[in-house]
DNA sequence: ATCCTTAATGAGAATCATTTGCAACCAGCT
DNA sequence: AGCTGGTTGCAAATGATTCTCATTAAGGAT
């Protein structure tokens, strides 16, 4: 069984939650997933199997809280998400022209927000660093057309 | 006539838009608040002065993108802005339970962004740094609830 | 200062992601 | 197999944000 598999068992039992089958198709379903996805298209991945939106909704939480997935970002109306394990932490470059995200590593940037947690006693739980701008692509664009 | 007016006069005429009655009091009233606003707060605090939430709503954009305001954070639910001018960048830490916002200096890590911003090519626009966790205050009582 | 053109506004309706109510269901335990 | 309280699908509700449209008012021209 799936490293996600066990820790989502056990994490429900600990809040005496169910397994069930909507629950377990869902957790599979976002880690078949290998691209940032919302409410929407994980839903859309399980086309056929009878799970309700309303449901995968009420999941979304659960996996957040298992520390399972996390939000990697808000854009178009919409929160994405994206799964954790086996993905190292990494921070999100969104182009404001093109849309597209681009991730590059954060272990170089953790220390330092590390001791700033530390001098405030603050306990991290989930670190989110994402910058807007323009793209290479874009930014050629820009300057041909100006 | 303070800074951020002329700047937003300037970014007006430059777009070939016009400084309005409303906007000129959307824009006031961003700069008199001094804590996160959304934009029911902000319409809140023209009261009485005939502005219509939907101006307020259409107006936001433009601040953002005349580098007035930036989007600080989304919490339950509405996007959260603040007035840059005079405000130096800074990371935001969440508490998760009781959703107080704490705010550190970001100087310190901007040089290393800056590194892996060139070595892509990426131009920043803007830098969101938001951790969430648990502040001082909730982990004790946290410990001692268990 | 008055005209004119056209963008901007207020008010309310519309949109749409997310949440919720509820009756039927089912996972976990005896 | 029988209980029981959590869970589900479905549909309706919610609520932040956007849009429509008739009316108003910037601001350049006269
Ligand atoms: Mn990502
Ligand atoms: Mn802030
Ligand atoms: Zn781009
Ligand atoms: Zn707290």
């Amino acid at each position: 069984m799936p490293d996600h598999n066990t820790r989502f068992k056990d994490f429900l039992e600990l809040r005496g939650f169910k397994l069930t089958r909507s629950r377990k198709l869902i957790l599979d379903a976002a880690f078949e997933l290998h691209e940032h996805f919302d409410a929407e298209k994980l839903h859309d991945s399980l086309k056929g199997l009878n799970v309700s939106l309303a449901t995968v909704y009420r999941t979304l939480p659960l996996l957040l809280d298992a520390g399972l997935i996390q939000l990697a970002m808000r854009s178009e109306g919409r929160d994405r998400f994206e799964h954790i394990l086996g993905h190292p932490r990494h921070v999100h470059w969104i182009c404001e022209n093109c849309k597209q995200v681009f991730e590059t590593n954060l272990d170089e940037l953790v220390p330092r927000i590390e001791v700033a947690a530390k001098a405030q006693k603050f306990e991290i739980n989930h670190i989110n660093i994402s910058i807007s701008g323009l793209c290479w692509k874009c930014r050629i664009n820009a300057n041909e057309s100006q």
